[in-house]
DNA sequence: ACGAGACGGTACCGTACAGTACCTTCTCCT
DNA sequence: AGGAGAAGGTACTGTACGGTACCGTCTCGT
């Protein structure tokens, strides 16, 4: 059964489905235990279309960075809006990130961590995850104006530094506290801001 | 030259010779894309060697990070020993760290590091981190009871988290600002909380 | 209806890895 | 003096990886 018997061809989702299983699987298990055989056989495609849509295993797990940086990106922005501007949002934006911590599975950051497990400095692979971080901190930088904090931009890396740090932390101990204490610990910046 | 011609023997030596390669490699490029081969040429040993010493490439690493774990909490507090205990003791914290940041090849803690690379929940190399977030913990919190701040378990658990959010931060951009912006983070927390 | 393109399956190549076996040489301790 | 132990060198095994080649089959546009 060469191509898959029932269903039509669609490149895009064939695409899809690839990009979707190494999503899952870089992230369960990280970008290089898992080899494109196993996302291969994940996604019920073959090896050659991996690399006729990717190029490389490199170029897969770019495409995998992008994906996740732009998924969570909207993710937040999406859920914020229902949040009334000002302090309340900044603070739902920890109370999202609290209750991500609390989801089954959760290890980290898959940005971040695709980071930290390639230590090769030059590439796509490290760049992304700092423009990861750029746009977070833009993120936050426009939260923080829409509730009148001084030295937004300041206070935009300092709370960005909290959300790592719990992100992180969170992952090695497997206990969801760190998303509290970093909410709470953003309660005082923001006092503090907001009073000078 | 099967020995090493002029040396004496030395097993503790050796090991030692061959832990600190590991930790070297291990550091600059992951646990994952470094082999045993290369960590025994490094450290002019025979892989053998490496074996009889470590069990396995897992023993190695486990015994790597137990090194890292241990000489990293040394170094805080014989550094630390300096500087007069209080409000400043716990600010020389934050200066260490960013002076950390700044060195040459700096690319986060190997100890968190080696936790991200290996998503495997169980066995040591995910143990050592959790029990090297808790030692960082409760230096934290002797710290700030030295202080006189209120809630020095809490405040512990807010500012381990600023310290591993710079570290994060600051291994993916490579701008050591990170530090500073932690460090004043922990100004204002020490600040609202010595207020209280 | 027919060719182009998308796709899966299988097999393959070269490399690299973790781990082991065997032998030789050196230095200690008794 | 001589054995035990520590060590390095070389070679090996089995496996897994990234990447490629080839073939057969399916669907779609024209």
């Amino acid at each position: 059964m060469p191509v898959k018997p029932g269903a039509t061809i669609d490149p895009r989702a064939t695409r899809a489905r690839v990009l979707s299983s190494a999503v899952q699987l870089f992230y369960e298990r990280g970008v290089h235990t898992v080899g494109v055989d196993e996302i291969a056989h994940h996604a019920g495609a073959s090896k050659l279309t991996i690399y006729r849509n990717f190029g490389s295993k490199e170029g897969l797990v770019e495409a995998v960075l992008e994906y996740r940086s732009e998924h969570i990106h909207r993710w937040l922005v999406t859920r914020l809006e229902g949040v009334p501007a000002g302090r309340e949002r900044v603070l739902a934006l920890f109370d999202l990130l609290t209750r991500w911590y609390a989801r089954d599975g959760y290890c980290g950051c898959a940005v971040v961590n695709a980071a930290v497990e390639t230590r090769h400095l030059d590439g796509p692979v490290r760049q992304l995850p700092r423009a990861h971080l750029t746009r977070y901190r833009e993120l936050l930088e426009e939260l923080l104006a829409g509730a009148g904090a001084g030295r937004p931009e300041t206070l935009a890396r300092h709370l960005l530094i909290l959300i790592e740090g719990a992100t992180t932390i969170t992952a090695i101990d497997g206990d969801p506290a760190a998303g509290h204490d970093a909410r709470a610990a953003a309660e005082v910046l923001l006092d503090a801001a907001c009073a000078a």
